[in-house]
DNA sequence: CGTGTCCTTGAGTGAACTCAAAAACTGTGG
DNA sequence: CCACAGTTTTTGAGTTCACTCAAGGACACG
């Protein structure tokens, strides 16, 4: 499967909750869009701090994360992103970057300018709705991996993300039988969840033994899920996802 | 100063940017939303987890906060709220409420019906984007309060929070010289930074040591700003005031 | 087949936690 | 104006979860 402007009409549309939702004209706007998309390589910085970005980019293929440096080589992960995803959708309406966003797997991602972005919501309000609603769900995440930060031990913060993760991949078709490939190095995964690399190894560990999950090889297979979303709390309803499902 | 409908008026201007922004007919067309001013008393929930509003509050006088239970009695603060903020902003295209929204001190806020504030942004869609970029705003916070969860120090995390609700608070014009009322039990500060009040405490004194605050009968009181914005990596950027001061 | 990255494990340390109790406020009614 | 109850702050002592440092093993890739 080539990445082609189509394909990412497709995921655009598929993005604002699938077809059915959108008028003919809605559809005709989006199918319009001047996208260039273009494949990039892992561990490759989309936006930076401090750029002024003039345009947008949706994930056709690969993850991506936001991210920020600190000092002494500190790093948090703010989020993960997967296909369908427009990780810097904010810079739309803030001008300047307050964090990085980078590829995490080799990705394919469709630029949109801003221009175009703007020309589309203020002609179709409805577009703009749903594009603004996806920020807040991006919000919702927010909170809830601050609840893990401050509020979850390790292994609950670990299996909530895991939870989530799965959860949005395979609202967007991209898992299923509750195993799917997570490209991240436990590295990743401590720097989006506050903790250092050998804990989490330590953490996954504790998980495995449990036989709640296996990590390996990058595939992450969940043994039990209904334990696992237990054992953390797990409440998909801050994913606001119904509208998939509907 | 009572509360009038007049004062929300205002407020909502301000918030919005400052009526120099606005056209004549925005400027109307917020006059005449239909809000509802209601005082409120300290420790009072406005809007809870799974309730499915039907308006949004401008808050006029007193503090806020957003906030999720856990089990075990855990709580974990989002957000705080200061006057000319819409905590729940989020629920016009969330129907589902995904956290608490809560008043710290006595309060008084302003109603406004989803209705209203929906035939606003068709009907003006600079005002729908500046109202979508506040709540963008809004996910840079989170972000910011992600990195002291995850990644700073109890002395960095106190010290960023303090600098943060200044310089909003300042932009509101309800601070200067340093110093502002922080109507928050040591027990607030700790669910919102994800340490235990103790813990809290011992922050407190310990920058309390350095010289660099107090915070003393709800009053907090910054003696050295630079120093302790330097202790704590503190960059306004992600504020995005900008916007105020210009 | 070597080099770099990532994972894994051990050992010792430290930041923040819990429990507990005393001291200082706050507000209320007598 | 004082007494009292409830909350909040403060301090001490002991514990724990997660960290750092370090080193060996596994794996991936050119």
């Amino acid at each position: 499967m080539a990445p082609t402007p189509n394909h990412s009409t497709d995921m655009f549309i598929r993005k604002l909750g699938g077809a059915a939702r959108l008028s003919d004209e809605e559809r005709e706007a989006i199918a319009h869009l001047p996208v260039t998309v273009r494949p990039l390589g892992p561990h490759q910085d989309i936006v930076r701090e401090k750029d002024r970005p003039s345009q947008c980019c949706l994930l056709l293929e690969g993850w991506a994360c936001r991210y920020q440096l600190l000092s002494e080589g500190k790093r948090q992960i703010f989020s993960f992103h997967i296909p369908g995803d427009i990780p810097d959708l904010q810079s739309l309406h803030i001008r300047v970057m307050d964090h990085n966003v980078c590829t995490l797997s080799s990705a394919v991602v469709a630029f949109i300018p801003h221009e175009a972005l703007l020309d589309l919501t203020a002609a179709f309000p409805a577009i703009a709705a749903i594009l603004w609603r996806d920020t807040l769900v991006d919000g919702a995440v927010f909170r809830a991996w601050m609840t893990g930060l401050g509020r979850r031990t390790a292994c609950e913060a670990v299996a909530h993300l895991f939870c989530e993760l799965y959860l949005k991949l395979q609202a967007m078709g991209l898992a299923r039988d509750y195993a799917y490939r997570l490209p991240l190095t436990q590295l990743d995964l401590g720097d989006a969840l506050g903790l250092s690399n050998v804990h989490v190894n330590r953490t996954l560990r504790e998980l495995r033994g449990k036989d709640l999950i296996t990590l390996h090889g990058g595939t992450l297979e969940i043994y039990k899920w209904q334990e696992l979303a237990d054992s953390c709390d797990f409440d998909p309803a801050y994913l606001h996802l119904e509208r998939r499902t509907a």
